[in-house]
DNA sequence: CCTACCGATCGGTAGG
DNA sequence: CCTACCGATCGGTAGG
């Protein structure tokens, strides 16, 4: 998605004008919520707006339509994702700081519900490709599988992974783990995605990798 | 979900009306397909009705509701399923019947895309606690995720098992990948399902149990 | 941001 | 009294 497929409805009032912005901000939560919980076919536009204690064409001036409300939800989950990875690859890590990063968001993921059913529910039903979120759902995955190919392969050469270890491979395995780690969760909690993430990525590392993965810290933030 | 549950609206006019048991079998056909591409939420009884060219009135004479028409759908499933899991877990092979079927399962998914859609989606929609196949993907995985770890500990029992594996959590990883390549296969043809399964499957078995893995012939259908 | 609406379509049920 | 349907329409609600 391109910045100018960003904004809202009519458009301009995002920025300067701070009622609107936090108008917007108060309906993307309200909408993530939503949608998290019905799906974006479930999920209705009055719903969304009675929360906010608007009506529905009190919601429509901020967002032209309900395709135009999902796609800003999904761009502040890249950006607060975006926020979260930053600290993680900062640092010349030869690629343990992206294998940290992924324990460390499989942790944090069990404390944010709303979030993993959004994305579960939400991938699920766009894998029909004319779904308004196909194309994000496909390039989001290839982004992913990528960033963590090229971490492990980052990794293979510092000498931190395991001889027999496949960097495309292991991506697409680490990748899937996740989503089906977060599809069993939503059914029962007990699941611990991180300890099976922490378990999965140090049966990719050798011994001097596994050192360097615990031993890994964030730089401090500034 | 008991016998009880099984059968249609009035009840009765399954067994010996063969008009009645095939026009049942064509409307789940239509329904499975139906549920696959559109989420139980999104599919419509009319557009059912329509592929089996009965009007939408017709239909809710063999199933009482949309709900009940799930019901079958999901059962009819998991008869499919069992019958096509029976030969691997017919032999006594301490439990590599269930890995190779696991491995094998993979591969046959691969080329039905509208159940893995149908999983994946209605999997989705029913995390929600009211959805009406809640109580079945709660059992669903547990009962996956039971049957995988009693393989797994009896392959440990056999020496099949490399020393530091533990069947519990291995299961909830098997079962956590399977779901998580169909996710994404969906979004890009090109994810190896099958070979990814392999993989990971081989990486529990140490030498001893890799050679049971690949000798592993289903017995002859009598 | 609201009131006042629209074309359509949903799941389910009536009598025959 | 059974089965296998039909044409028509119910009260509500969706996105816009």
């Amino acid at each position: 998605m391109s910045a100018e497929t960003v904004s809202g409805a009519p458009g301009k009032h995002a920025r300067g004008y701070p009622k609107g912005r936090l108008r917007r901000g108060e309906i993307i939560r309200a909408a993530t919520e939503n949608f998290a919980q019905n799906g974006f076919t479930g999920a209705t536009i009055l719903d969304i707006a009675n929360a906010c204690r608007i009506t529905r064409a009190g919601l429509l001036h901020h967002f032209a339509d309900k395709e135009t409300l999902l796609r800003a939800v999904l761009e502040e989950r890249d950006r607060e994702d975006r926020a979260r990875f930053a600290p993680y690859v900062a640092g010349p890590s030869h690629g343990i700081g992206v294998l940290r990063g992924i324990v460390d968001l499989a942790g944090h993921n069990s404390q944010v519900p709303g979030l993993i059913d959004l994305f579960v529910r939400l991938s699920a039903e766009a894998t029909t490709p004319d779904h308004p979120a196909h194309a994000y759902f496909t390039d989001r995955y290839r982004r992913i599988r990528r960033g963590t190919a090229h971490a492990l392969a980052a990794a293979a050469r510092a000498g931190y992974l395991r001889e027999d270890a496949d960097p495309a491979g292991a991506a697409v395995h680490l990748t899937a783990l996740m989503d089906g780690l977060q599809a069993q969760w939503l059914f029962d909690a007990e699941i611990d995605m991180a300890a099976q993430m922490r378990h999965a990525v140090l049966g990719l590392l050798g011994p001097t990798g596994a050192r360097a993965f615990d031993d890994f810290t964030l730089p401090p933030p500034e």
